[in-house]
RNA sequence: GUGGAUGUAGCUCAGCUGGUUAGAGCGCUAGAUUGUGGUUCUAGAGGUCGUCGGUUCGAAACCGAUCUUCCACCCCA
């Protein structure tokens, strides 16, 4: 039997582990502390939830669960015969995994809301999947992270989550440059430019203006049948770096400055406010999901190769689709695969993560094998994690094993210590040890 | 989904234009060392050369398919 994992999915060894728990722990104790709560939601929606939700681009990259029993017999033959994959998908695979985190919750607001509360403030840490090509910080399995809130239609929102980005990225030492845009400002430029219709092929164009350069994003504006006037008036907007020079180019038009003002009173929360991150107004952000209408923020690391390590936005109308129209929200998510990619580029795990024993208690003979057993149950009765090794005997073993699994002491059980009533216990980092009986022990390792 | 690279021991990699029994370092196991790990020395184990098929007297090497990983797109965390 060959084995092997499906591409793009991961095993994690226990030291691999460990440090993804320090790195969850940290978000999530930020999450908790700017009040959010966690919910958790299936593996798999409907894949009716799923669909159309992601765009087409999207759809492609949604894995299907095949449905259960005689699936064939009642399988869209016509669609089968044309070489439909859409149709006959459909009709042989009812349930789809899930993609993120936002639509499952979307869906989760309008089934609950008779049971939650308004603005309702919740945080997901679950694995996502998407049928994408892997490279590297990119797999088909990972976990996000994601804070929303809905219910609110209030600026302040947007202010705490880019707190949370601000405060999860100094605990973990990772310095970034939080970037923050308006979707309707964006829509409100192609208004002015003359191609308002267009404004979501502008945005696609003008997201890679700092991968491509200027000339790069008007060949694609051209190519997308955006003339070269308008593009003029594109870049007359993108040229502008701060708000106040942003403004002065909005002649009068309403819907555009209502959106600016949205953007300046983000910013007027955050006066005064101490973040340790940069945070950049910058119109050539664009983010892909259709479902965001309000700010839109991305978070980037400022001196590590490697894409997005979060993003979010306002979605006015995300439950909408589900049959409750009108419910406004906002939320962002953190990339946990590409965050710990970065902290373990720069080595900014803790060197002391345990996630061994702290203790391997290692005997002599079959004699106080006995004897040890008895100590290693009462110092885990005092709630220290200890260990025994099985065979009694070869100390080399017993150390190299002490060593392997990262304990911080070993002790060591023989004639001698029974007679005394001790074990001896030696620290395997500075190599000290003493001889001590259990309470001693206890206290000391405490 | 498109284009391109890659795969040899647990890991990192040698292996010439096809030619005896496929190597090294690290790691692993045992011993030196029957009450002390990390250092040192000695010995040893470990390979269907990603998989399947083809070319050839002969394939790790050449060809095809397939899978994995990686890179550039697309898109995204």
């Amino acid at each position: 039997m060959k084995v092997g994992l499906p591409k793009g999915t991961r095993d994690f060894l226990p030291i691999e582990l460990a440090k993804r728990k320090w790195m969850f722990g940290i978000i999530e104790e930020v999450f908790k502390t700017y009040a959010y709560v966690p919910i958790e939601t299936p593996v798999m929606e409907n894949l009716s939830t799923l669909t159309g939700k992601y765009g087409e681009e999207g759809d492609r990259l949604l894995f299907k669960v095949l449905n259960n029993g005689d699936y064939l017999s009642k399988s869209d033959d016509q669609a089968y015969q044309s070489k439909d994959s859409n149709s006959f998908t459909t009709s042989i695979s009812k349930r789809g995994m899930r993609y993120d985190l936002t639509v499952p919750f979307a869906r989760y607001v309008v089934m609950h809301r008779n049971d939650i509360s308004l603005p309702f403030k919740r945080y997901q840490i679950q694995p996502v999947w998407r049928a994408d090509r892997p490279q590297k910080g990119r797999y088909q399995e990972f976990y996000q992270c994601d804070v929303d809130v809905v219910g609110s239609k209030s600026l302040s929102y947007e202010a705490e989550l880019i707190q949370i980005y601000d405060d999860v990225f100094a605990r973990l030492n990772i310095p970034v440059i939080i970037r923050l845009n308006h979707r309707q400002l964006l829509s409100g430029i192609a208004g002015i430019a003359g191609i308002g219709d267009q404004w979501l092929e502008m945005t696609m164009a003008i997201d890679k203006l700092d991968k491509i350069g200027e000339e790069g994003v008007r060949k694609e504006l051209t190519e997308r049948g955006i003339a070269e006037k308008a593009q003029d008036k594109i870049f007359d907007f993108l040229a502008q770096k701060d708000l106040a020079s942003f403004r002065s180019l909005i002649l009068n038009d309403p819907q555009v400055l209502a959106s600016l003002g949205e953007v300046e009173k983000v910013f007027a929360y955050l006066e005064n406010l101490n973040l340790k991150n940069q945070l950049q107004f910058d119109i050539t952000l664009a983010r892909g999901l259709g479902y965001y209408t309000g700010c839109i923020f991305e978070v980037t690391a400022v001196d590590a190769e490697m894409g997005s390590l979060g993003g979010g936005g306002r979605y006015d109308n995300l439950t909408g689709v589900f049959g409750w129209p009108d419910v406004p929200g906002v939320g962002i998510s953190f990339g946990a695969e590409r965050i710990y990619d970065v902290l373990e580029a720069k080595g900014l795990f803790p060197a002391d993560l345990q996630n061994g024993p702290k203790v391997l208690v290692a005997a002599f003979d079959e004699v106080s094998h006995l004897y040890a057993f008895k100590c290693v149950s009462k110092i885990r009765e005092a709630g220290i994690a200890a260990d025994l090794y099985p065979d009694p005997g070869k100390l080399k073993k017993q150390f190299k094993y002490a060593t392997d699994l990262g304990c911080a002491y070993i002790a060591i059980v023989g004639d001698e210590e029974m007679q005394n009533n001790t074990l001896n216990l030696k620290d395997l980092t500075s190599g000290e040890q003493d001889s001590l009986t259990i309470e001693e022990i206890i206290q000391r390792l405490k």
